[in-house]
DNA sequence: GCACCCCGGATCGTATACAATCCGGAGTCT
DNA sequence: AGACTCCGGATTGTATACGATCCGGGGTGC
């Protein structure tokens, strides 16, 4: 029994491809085409395009099959807005729940933002920001949120998101960050989730300029 | 063409019979058995059981079947947190957005409310809660979160939440539906999402208070 | 008596085969 | 020429069959 592949599930093999913009938006997912790419029977990539349908990464019509979604940039906004709610009621949850242990690693990210963005490294920088992102949902121990943000995040993704991965102004993101690490740690829940929705809030506003 | 059944999905008439309580929290799912229930091949059990697992009603283990999901109180709790912070989104939006017309039709649902809390018919006013929050969504016009709403109402249905659908104190909620109801004819979005906020918390109260 | 092992039934996972449906284009009638 | 009809290919929907995995029980050895 040499063999054991990690066998990551095709479900998580089609997301990250889709993810990684190997299929474009709107592309036609065709049954047969990816179960020779996968090398996995029809009724696997069956249950994968289901799940991924109602993670509303793909959308599925009756005998028509099923296609890679695109999101309008009103869209990614709304999903902006529901994870800027979601994310603050974590951040609130957070600030009141976290460990000292906790505080202290949270602060230990500032200074590689502040490196980030001396340096001018915006790649890295935006990596560090969904680092915070992550932690702040790890230590709001919140399931539910936690989870919903998850599938939000994914479906932002891809299109017209990249704009906004690398934010406009590194300056004011990282103003923004350093306010939510410093509203955790000093245990203001108000405060906490103020600052992440006003984070988020700005990320709306770059968005909804591009429109322009 | 005389037969035409309407011919809802099994996805859908599985979700509605695990909401209307056919099988119990905990009950195991086994794909022969619906197949003999619903009248359909295990492909299309197969396909609900994945869907109605992404939206958190049942729970598979691989190789070992699936089962409908039992939820405690606490995640309950955080449950209607997560639906407090997006139902007080849509409830800003509507504020701002909802024409003159359907500020009418809201404020046309008082009386019924108050005539139900009189009258001392807790069924009737807590179905007209729940067309208030309805409304609400409509008018919100903001789909991202009220298709996460839609789910998260399937969740937090079944078991303890029966307690609240009946809340405590029908005065209460009457008071709190009001609150809401004059916040978004008036347009004050603040003002809405905040008494959003405060109706759920309250009921999260009543939910807390049966824990102990 | 107790722990371990092995085996059989039940159930899920997957491949294969066939039927149903839809789309596009050739052909035809006006 | 234009619109309508009909047919063939492609693709999805569904049934059936088989292999893989897991759980529980009975037996065996100590």
């Amino acid at each position: 029994m040499a063999s054991r592949p990690p066998k990551t599930s095709v479900t998580d093999r089609l997301r990250d491809d889709i993810l990684a913009g190997s299929f474009a938006p709107g592309t036609r997912l065709i049954e047969l085409q990816l179960t020779d790419r996968y090398g996995v029977g029809r009724a696997a990539i069956r249950s994968a395009i289901v799940e991924l349908d109602k993670e509303g990464l793909v959308v599925r019509e009756t005998n028509r099959g099923a296609k890679v979604r695109a999101i309008s940039v009103e869209e990614a906004i709304e999903v902006y807005e529901a994870r800027a709610a979601l994310e603050g009621l974590m951040a609130r949850h957070a600030a009141r729940e976290a460990t000292k242990l906790e505080r202290e690693e949270l602060r230990a990210l500032v200074p590689g933002m502040r490196e980030a963005v001396e340096r001018d490294a915006p790649t890295r920088f935006a990596a560090l920001g969904r680092d915070l992102h992550e932690r702040v949902s790890q230590i709001g121990r919140h399931r539910v949120a936690r989870h919903l943000v998850g599938t939000l995040r994914n479906q932002s993704r891809g299109h017209p998101d990249r704009l906004s991965a690398i934010p406009a102004r590194p300056e004011q993101s990282l103003a923004e960050h350093i306010a939510i690490i410093e509203a955790i740690c000093s245990g203001d829940a108000d405060e906490a989730q103020a600052a992440v929705e006003r984070h988020i809030e700005s990320i709306i506003a770059t968005l909804r300029r591009d429109v322009d």
